[in-house]
DNA sequence: TCTGGGGTCCTAGGACCC
DNA sequence: TCTGGGGTCCTAGGACCC
């Protein structure tokens, strides 16, 4: 028996989200915008196959967009995140040993006897998802995550395989490696890829036979792992417990420049709501806030973006007490005359509820009262939809909102939203 | 007009301690 | 000719991921 890494990947997946519920757009390019409908953040193949690329801004592939009658839609994470959800089930259903690495890719182990059985394992799984849920999946295998990559990016450039591509088992590994450009190894990101090409590593397959020491001393520990890993030596194992976040961010770039600081007031509430939110989510309370502020680095006009941090007496995660420490920050930075873009807030220090440090100068927990406030709060914003009790320092008109134009349907999860079928 | 958001891990260097 | 040494903790910055 041998232990094998499967990697499970969404094909285009945003992309793919939205052609699941519009059949019309079957065959045709897809794109996806990022928040505020700024970057591309998906394609579809028929997109990529027009040259639009990942993060290109929106307005500059406008003409290709029209000219192409390419469909666009505004990020819809309600759906995707359902959608998800929906795959991440299915696989658990083939192996106890499920790690989701993101929302569209999820790592499994499973053991076995033969490269047939792999195969077998591989494609079952390929067609359930593909059924049940309407997602075109690629499915890679190998002896380490790293490798279960590779051969999903191979898999992926190579129509010949159909989806699915085993490393494992094999003693031609090399071969493949050959083909895979520095860039494209997990774990090598731009500044290492540059540093590799100059000294003449220009594959995966030169990568795994690069001098160790050489390597870890130029890209750290992690840069030795991925080398090992190539070799089919396993550093990196799979987790298959959620882990508590250790910081929670939450920020958006503005609709609209803004100036005021009573916007900027607005905008850092609700930012500390959905922050506060997740961190309740997870039983933990923070007891370090972070605020930040920037201006627009993409154009010609007076630039200003500070950030400070503060640390609260009592770690808590209770909304109110969180948003007049981070009003206090804002106060502290904000600079008049400047035409902001972006603003945000980020919680650390997190630790779980009930393991607070012990102080002898201030009470430490937040009061019953507290407590049950945010419970009720948590909950009505479940059972009836995100914002709908709010505090009131959030604002109500949000001028500065960020723009999702076209956005589609919450297909999955709101009974108004749920598509009619029409029969002949 | 228009350029995303949310994370993790590692290392170097400084502060501080005995 | 001459400096103590070893350890921990924290932070900022840099790399990576999706």
């Amino acid at each position: 028996m041998k232990k094998a890494f499967i990697l499970i990947d969404c094909n285009n997946f945003y992309a793919s989200c939205e052609k699941v519920f519009q059949p019309k757009l079957k065959n045709k390019p897809v794109v996806v915008l990022s928040n505020n409908d700024g970057c591309i953040v998906a394609r579809s193949n028929e997109a990529k196959a027009l040259g639009i690329r990942m993060g290109q801004p929106y307005f500059e592939c406008m003409d290709i967009i029209k000219k192409k009658s390419v469909s666009v839609f505004s990020s819809n994470y309600t759906l995707y995140a359902d959608m998800s959800s929906r795959v991440m089930n299915i696989l658990e259903l083939f192996s106890p040993m499920v790690e989701i690495y993101s929302i569209d890719e999820a790592f499994i182990n499973y053991e076995f006897d033969s490269p047939e059985k792999v195969n077998e394992y591989a494609l079952k799984i390929k067609k359930t998802v593909e059924k049940w849920t309407g997602l075109s999946i690629t499915v890679g295998i190998g002896d380490t995550k790293t490798l279960s990559k590779a051969a999903s990016y191979i898999a992926k450039k190579n129509d010949l395989y159909k989806g699915i591509l085993s490393l494992s088992f094999r003693d031609d590994i090399d071969e493949f490696l050959k083909k895979i450009p520095v860039y494209e190894i997990w774990g090598v990101g731009r500044q290492y890829s540059k540093h590799l090409f100059n000294h003449g590593i220009e594959n995966a397959c030169s990568l795994k036979y690069a001098d160790e020491s050489w390597v870890k001393k130029t890209m750290t520990v992690c840069g030795l792992k991925t080398a090992l890993e190539l070799k089919g030596i396993s550093c990196i194992s799979l987790s298959d417990t959620i882990t508590a976040k250790k910081t929670i961010i939450s920020s958006r770039s503005f609709g609209k420049p803004v100036e005021k600081l009573d916007d900027l007031r607005e905008s850092v509430a609700m930012y500390v709501s959905n922050a506060s939110e997740k961190l309740r989510k997870q039983s933990s309370i923070a007891s370090i806030i972070s605020v930040f502020i920037n201006t627009n680095r993409f154009k010609d006009e007076p630039q200003y973006s500070n950030y400070s941090s503060s640390s609260l007496q009592v770690p808590t995660s209770y909304t109110p007490d969180l948003i007049k420490c981070a009003n206090n920050i804002l106060e502290k930075i904000y600079r008049e005359g400047y035409k902001y873009k972006k603003a945000g807030v980020m919680l650390s220090g997190i630790v779980p509820k009930d393991q607070i440090q012990l102080n002898l100068f201030v009470p430490l927990f937040d009061s019953e009262k507290k407590i049950r406030i945010m419970k009720t709060v948590d909950c009505l914003n479940k059972k009836y939809g995100n914002n709908t009790v709010f505090t009131g320092s959030c604002g109500i008109k949000k001028e500065w909102q960020m723009r999702r134009d076209l956005k589609s349907k919450n297909y999955t999860t709101d009974w108004d939203d749920i598509p009619v079928i029409k029969l002949p």
